[in-house]
RNA sequence: GGAGAGGUGGCCGAGUGGUCGAAGGCACUCGCCUGCUAAGCGAGCGUGUCGCUUAAUAGGCGACACCACGGGUUCGAAUCCCGUCCUCUCCGCCA
């Protein structure tokens, strides 16, 4: 959520960073138009609240010299108070229409963004690891999980619909072994803390963090008690400190957060459909950072290669893409993209999603610090990331690690968490 | 889920209709004092919005709002009434 008045001193920019993200800039003019109503309606109700409180100030200190002094003045406050309850309603109706509004504006755009207009315009600003070759023809995953029998899709599909599976035995091992992996890495080579959180949460925690009012369409929810689960283990790592104001000797804090997630995939629908890329629940490790304003550009830079250290650690050829304007998510005003090779379906898959949102969450959530103990308080920056997404690293590894024989060889570094070399024929039952 | 108690400023804690944005203590900031083991003295010290001032989204002045949240009673509410949420204690239930 943007300053008003921010907005109003450098609308021609908010309006800019609008249609560079195909957006509709005219938002921005209703927004002017009616924050000049509020201030005059603000201005006109605080001079009758004045009024009334001062007639108010004179009955308690009993300024009047007779009875009748005194009905006049209850009189006159009574009159000043059916004022105010014809003006109050209609300030707050336009409070309401100005935080929809304000609600609905993306993030600004850094400047360093490339200007596009779709993810054919994102650019690639690093590549790494050799792609696999094979002496046979290397199958996609979906292929390789019926062959050795590791993941059940029908049943999945029996249990909770299309885009669901049951993952088994070694498989669902392998997945194990990769949060741990995945949490330990952090905790121990980048200096996150973990937390474990709700995966349910309420209404203003998906507000602070971006994905409402703007994408209900993509969220599971209980409406008769407000909760709702988390598409994202952002969600509930952007609100553990809203409406505080931390020191600044705490910062900049590291998190790092294993949850599933839950997503209705609507906008998605009918796109990969096939395997396990794209559920309407998966897990993540999410990686977490409030930092000073100043250094949030390099906290973005850090994130990424420890997002990037893991796959380099799972000897997964992996790009980084930066992501044009036309493409940045709502909250996002930066964004890189890693991109995991998987070399039975040949293609890149997003395993990760590096942000720097600015103060944008930070507002929204209401998330300040203090320079000094005596210094006013300013809004903080917050970067997410995953760190990574489970099925498409388990994706990558079945496809670039799959042997002539049809088994699955395990990356070195992850044995001590799987615990064994390779995926053979699982049971059937 | 049932019964009871309660939610006040960074923390603790007063305050049951007007003099309360809120006593007192702690913490913190600035200054003074003091050579000695978390000493003393003085001052300051919530947040937001609107207006004026200002180069300033720094500072100053003023108004308004905020004592969990939402509504009500009243000329006037932290204080009374209603609803919601949350916390604690006891009981029940349960991995």
């Amino acid at each position: 959520m943007h300053d008003l008045n921010l907005i109003t001193q450098n609308y021609q920019k908010y309006k800019y960073y609008l249609e560079i993200r195909n957006e509709n800039p005219s938002i921005i003019d209703q927004v002017l138009e009616i924050n000049k109503k509020r201030k005059e309606l603000i201005n006109q109700i605080n001079s009758l609240r004045s009024q009334k409180n001062k007639i108010s100030d004179q009955i308690g200190k009993r300024q009047y010299s007779n009875e009748e002094e005194r009905q006049n003045l209850i009189h006159q406050s009574n009159t000043i108070d059916q004022n105010l309850k014809e003006l109050e309603p209609v300030l707050s109706e336009i409070e309401t229409n100005i935080r929809n509004l304000l609600l609905n504006i993306p993030n600004i755009v850094c400047e360093d963004v490339p200007i596009g207009k779709d993810s054919n315009d994102n650019v690639v600003v690093l590549q790494e690891g050799d792609l696999p070759s094979f002496d046979f023809d290397p199958l996609p995953h979906w292929q390789i999980a019926e062959n050795l029998s590791i993941i059940d899709f029908e049943r999945g599909v029996k249990l909770s619909g299309s885009r669901f599976y049951i993952m088994k035995g070694k498989l669902a091992k392998l997945q194990r072994a990769l949060i741990n992996f995945f949490l330990d890495y952090h905790i121990q080579k980048h200096n996150y803390k973990e937390l474990y959180l709700p995966f349910i949460v309420k209404r203003h925690c998906l507000e602070g963090a971006g994905q409402l009012p703007k994408f209900e369409d993509n969220l599971y929810k209980d409406s008769e008690d407000d909760m709702w689960l988390v598409p994202t283990a952002e969600v509930p790592l952007t609100n553990i400190y809203k409406d505080e104001i931390l020191p600044i000797d705490v910062l900049p804090l590291y998190y790092v957060a294993y949850t599933p997630c839950f997503r209705k995939e609507k906008i998605a629908a009918g796109k990969d459909v096939r395997g396990i890329k794209r559920g309407h629940q998966f897990d993540k490790v999410e990686l977490y950072k409030f930092v000073l304003p100043e250094n949030s550009d390099q906290e973005l830079e850090r994130l990424v290669q420890d997002a990037c250290d893991i796959l380099r650690a799972l000897e997964l050829p992996f790009r980084v893409v930066k992501l044009c304007s036309g493409d940045l998510g709502f909250a996002a005003a930066k964004t890189y993209d890693i991109e995991v090779w998987a070399a039975g379906s040949k293609e890149w898959l997003e395993v990760s999603s590096c942000s720097n949102t600015l103060d944008f969450q930070a507002r929204r959530a209401n998330i300040r610090f203090r320079r000094t103990p005596t210094s006013k308080p300013e809004y903080l920056h917050t970067l997410n990331g995953s760190g990574l997404a489970l099925p498409r690293v388990v994706i990558a590894i079945l496809e670039n690690f799959q042997q002539k024989d049809g088994t699955i060889h395990i990356p070195k570094n992850l044995i001590p968490y799987t615990g064994f070399e390779k995926i053979e024929l699982n049971w059937k039952y």
